[in-house]
RNA sequence: GGGUAGGUUCCCGAGUGGCCAAAGGGAGCAGACUGUAAAUCUGCCGUCAGUGACUUCGGUGGUUCGAAUCCACCCCUGCCCA
């Protein structure tokens, strides 16, 4: 249940009640696309980090170990130990990113699988019977993340066809829901709205799905090549058609700048694997601005990454040793730096909620919205 | 002392007359990454300079139109025998 604190502009305060807990919003959640964060992280180290929401991924699970296995062990929770809200991706992402294998069809998607290359057929059903056996808080429901750019002819058509399979989706976990074997018999489900960079049918999709009354709506198919200024066009041309007492998930976003941009245009929630994969690489996110700890200048730098932050890392650790680990290829360096980018990433949307609650959320944008995304 | 194998650009290592500033790897330097096929990928990596020029393959001399590559001597290493 989605319960709105306060509202400035288009940008939104909120909470969001789920039987695994309340999410504060605005939140970004954390990419554990096959149950654990990369850079060796177990839900122990969540709660360190501000973690809210755990985020898994559909496909990837259903590959390995399989969704049977999950339920088997008491699903995702209890395989996991991460007790707050998971949100599953349906796999619709891996119709994008998996584009060289697969194969789509009204039914669904057959891909064949990245890690043996055995055929996987994945449609809406399959999709909600996965998750289900997961049994993460959140479904999302399956849909085509169609690549950018992309014809308007093509773009129409995967659309209305992700429209009818949200139908099925919404029909299919309505039956695992009250059949009396869910994990998680409240599962909730959420719509994604598509349209490629298109207005007219980002907003004729979106008005299609409001009516469908889901327990919250996503923005998908964006930050997948275009200009930030499109993204932020489309999410601003369909927020007026998304429920207003429903949350709100950008899904794939992004950079900090990013992310306050589309909290300023009504969004409530994010997921991206941008800080742990960055982080993984060096790239590390600081109050002002990015910096690649690789490089040279750090060698001999005793501060720690982020003098204004009180991460695990940056109370205990230097530049220079966490660019020392990461030359000498130790898995701690990247361990540190992704529990640090999320830990940004996580106070962030902290500051961010701070400034709505006590109306400085303009000033906290101006300062922040492009120091943040440059590099130093 | 005798025999033998070798000495290549930061390191390892290919190259045995021109297509060689010299394969490949490592190291180093820098960049990319947005619902994760990513501990991945890309670029640079003798010097100077916009096509090009210059210095380089243990040393010195020589053969040749042309040498990292062939010859002579020297220096140095590894291994074997004394």
């Amino acid at each position: 249940m989605y319960r709105l604190i306060k509202q400035i502009g288009t940008a939104r305060r909120a909470a969001f009640e789920t039987v695994h807990g309340t999410v504060q919003t605005p939140a970004f959640q954390n990419v554990a696309t096959c149950g654990a964060i990369k850079g060796a992280l177990s839900a122990l180290d969540l709660k360190e980090i501000k973690t809210q929401v755990m985020l898994c991924n559909t496909y990837h699970l259903h590959v390995r170990p399989g969704d049977k296995l999950v339920k088997d062990m008491g699903g995702l929770h209890a395989f996991t130990r991460w007790d707050g809200p998971i949100l599953t991706d349906s796999g619709g992402f891996q119709v994008f990113s998996l584009a060289g294998l697969r194969k789509i069809r009204e039914e669904g998607v057959t891909f064949q699988s990245h890690v043996d290359g055995r055929k996987i057929f994945m449609g809406p059903e399959e999709s909600m019977q996965i998750q289900s056996n997961l049994g993460s808080t959140i479904a999302m429901a399956f849909d085509e993340c169609v690549e950018n750019p992309a014809p308007h002819k093509y773009a129409k058509e995967s659309c209305d066809r992700t429209y009818r399979w949200l139908v099925r989706c919404q029909k299919e976990m309505q039956r695992l829901n009250a059949s009396g074997t869910a994990v998680n018999p409240h599962q909730l489900l959420f719509g994604i709205n598509q349209g490629c960079t298109f207005e007219d049918l980002r907003i004729e999709h979106m008005k299609q799905i409001a009516d469908l009354d889901l327990d919250g709506y996503a923005i998908g198919g964006l930050a997948v090549g275009e200009p930030k200024e499109v993204m932020y066009e489309i999410i601003s041309a369909v927020e007026p058609y998304a429920p207003k007492n429903k949350i709100r998930y950008l899904m794939g976003v992004g950079t900090p700048g990013n992310m306050l941009e589309a909290v300023r245009r009504g969004v409530d929630l994010f997921d991206c694997v941008m800080p742990s994969r960055n982080a993984r690489h060096g790239h590390l996110f600081t109050w002002n601005g990015i910096i690649n700890i690789n490089n040279q200048k750090y060698e001999r730098d005793d501060s720690p990454i982020d003098p204004q932050c009180d991460c695990p890392t940056c109370r205990s650790f230097s530049r220079a040793y966490i660019r020392h680990l990461f030359k000498a290829k130790e898995m701690l360096a990247m361990r540190l730096c992704v529990m640090h980018n999320l830990y940004f990433y996580n106070t962030l949307m902290e500051k961010i909620r701070a400034s709505l609650d006590d109306d400085s959320f303009e000033a906290f944008y101006r300062a922040n919205v492009d120091l943040l995304d440059t590099r130093i």
